[in-house]
DNA sequence: TTGTAGGCGTTATCAC
DNA sequence: GTGATAACGCCTACAA
């Protein structure tokens, strides 16, 4: 009874001598797992409600019992790509019956590391990491070093959204299509007649997305045996600002084009209130295609043309093949389809 | 060296037999709090690189060492208005040196309250639930139990986004004024000339959420003597199709209305695209007023007038409050303040 | 400056 | 069916 006003929790000690019986009983009452007398089982309930017990994890954890948990690092919360594949990730998880721990690195690759040494402290059973990003030489190794130590105690380095590190590090890759779908996007902006198709967020050549997209977009000039026109070749951040700047600078220095493509649909966003501020017409004037298809895109006047990622499915398949690496043959390295959504931001290059 | 091939990881006493000192040496020189020969440390670091040592967190805890956790509690990762708030509390968790444990309950408060349970085993120093919630008394009730107990063991209960459980009851609460918010979005939509104004997304009146801002909408008549009619009282639940479907119910049934506001910026989209669809032209014909301020306000077509809600800084004071409680005297319950943000979907009253 | 002993809360093992 | 005991990995007295 002293227990119950002191403000440290009870253990099985407090609820075995409240209900008479041997720690262990009140653990396996607890457990469930092994056959206790019924009469038995009644007052250890009976004491673990009267001094609301409450197992502590940690202990169980050191034991080898309870939860285990994920890692789950990411840029930040607030992207509306990263919440996705973020669902993705905790329903995946908590289906799975494991805990989930976020943090965010802000885009900062050396505290991308330093959480992943966190995270082996914490015991997880996998690390994810999300979403793109710059890699050194440097990053790379430790990466490597990394996802070598977590295999060899049975955790795992899992990239979702991002190119494997190596060929022989031992990892769980899940990414989408991003050349292929940058391709398919300005070979639809050729198709529809345009040669004209200024490119904008090509800020950080490194990034891995970046190279992807570049690289698609690239390819399908290539295809048609068309020139990449480097004044259409635009840097600018993955936001909005980078958009609405980039296009006005376009304009401003008279350089032609017909479509623009954005690196995502939040650059595109802006990019087409730049297009609407200089009074040109979309699709009439100016074709807009953007990347990701977030839910924005559907919202925005007109619908924005984009490419599709399945970013929910992305966060889940993620998990679901880090966990079940040693049930199954699963293949390790998967990458997810991309496909073009036609909306009304997109349509036939203007008539002279 | 043997450990180096092993699956398992290396323990202290490893590193200790490694640099031929004692466990007790290794736990010092890795802490650094206890003075230890330089020569000594020495041949610690070494043993703990060659065995790629790291500490084991949770065994850690047990002894009271390790960074604390704090649980944060939502319905789902992909809301934009969620998303903020968690930024705001992972941030902050951060900075505060703790790591964030993240749980989605889908819009269960069943779901809800075994998670506080589960969240109270894992020893978390808070437990933070954001976002309104429908509440039985059953619920309160048991919510009131848990934060008493959370309370005895020296955690918290911290509610971000919805109102105090009930008078005694030992939580951080940090809200922001929805009613007051509602109260100014119809006042402004009052004094623009409007008296037909229809609500749409009351589908729970019983949600925390919901009748705040119903209530804060009411209140508005009230203060001009105008009557809420019936008719102009929708119900709907959070989410574009709700917009979009009641919009449509409005005017096939011919119900007359000159402005509609909506219970949030999402259930907003659709209404807009509900009245583009049918001809009408916003704010012309009809003025749209949201809430939440979400970014997709501002690149609606045309920018949703809406109230604005200071997302990030209500997890982050949640946080900051509930860790510091005991420090400074700080009152555990804020109302943080809300603002109209008037874009181009209000005007004024169209004449007959 | 370093080492030894004990304990954190839990569960598994082995005896009764 | 039930209970003592050891062990998980770490840290903090207390000794030396």
């Amino acid at each position: 009874m002293a227990r119950l006003s002191s403000g440290d929790r009870p253990t099985v000690k407090d609820v075995a001598a409240v209900a008479g019986v041997s720690a262990t009983t009140v653990s396996r009452v607890l457990a469930g797992n092994y056959p206790v007398a019924a009469t038995t089982r009644g007052r250890v309930m009976r004491a673990v409600k009267q001094l609301d017990y409450v197992a502590n994890a940690q202990a169980r954890a050191l034991v080898g019992g309870g939860p285990r948990t994920v890692a789950f690092i990411i840029r930040d919360l607030v992207g509306p790509l990263f919440a996705y594949i973020g669902q993705g990730v905790e329903q995946q998880t908590t289906a799975e019956g494991r805990l989930c721990l976020v943090c965010t690195h802000n885009g900062d690759p050396d505290r991308e590391l330093e959480l992943i040494e966190l995270m082996r402290e914490q015991q997880a059973e996998a690390v994810v990491l999300v979403g793109g990003g710059v890699r050194s030489a440097a990053n790379l190794e430790r990466m490597t070093q990394l996802a070598n130590a977590l295999d060899r105690t049975g955790s795992r380095l899992v990239l979702c959204g991002r190119p494997p590190i190596g060929p022989d590090v031992p990892s769980t890759v899940v990414e989408y299509d991003n050349e292929g779908g940058a391709f398919a996007a300005t070979n639809y902006l050729i198709s529809l007649g345009h040669r004209q198709i200024a490119i904008i967020g090509v800020g950080e050549p490194e990034h891995t997305t970046t190279k992807a997209r570049f690289g698609g977009y690239t390819r399908a000039h290539k295809a048609h045996g068309l020139k990449v026109a480097k004044q259409r070749v635009l840097p600018g951040a993955y936001e909005r600002e980078s958009g609405y700047q980039q296009t006005k600078g376009l304009l401003a220095r008279g350089v032609p084009f017909t479509a623009i493509f954005a690196i995502t649909d939040v650059v595109a966003s802006g990019v087409l209130f730049a297009l609407h501020e200089a009074g040109l017409r979309v699709p009439e004037d100016v074709s807009v295609i953007g990347y990701d298809d977030i839910p924005l895109a559907a919202d925005l006047t007109p619908g924005l043309s984009t490419v599709h990622l399945p970013h929910e499915e992305l966060g889940r398949t993620a998990i679901r093949l880090a966990l079940h690496r040693d049930e199954y043959a699963l293949d390790q390295h998967v990458v997810l389809g991309t496909h073009l959504v036609v909306r009304g931001s997109t349509g036939p290059v203007p008539h002279k």
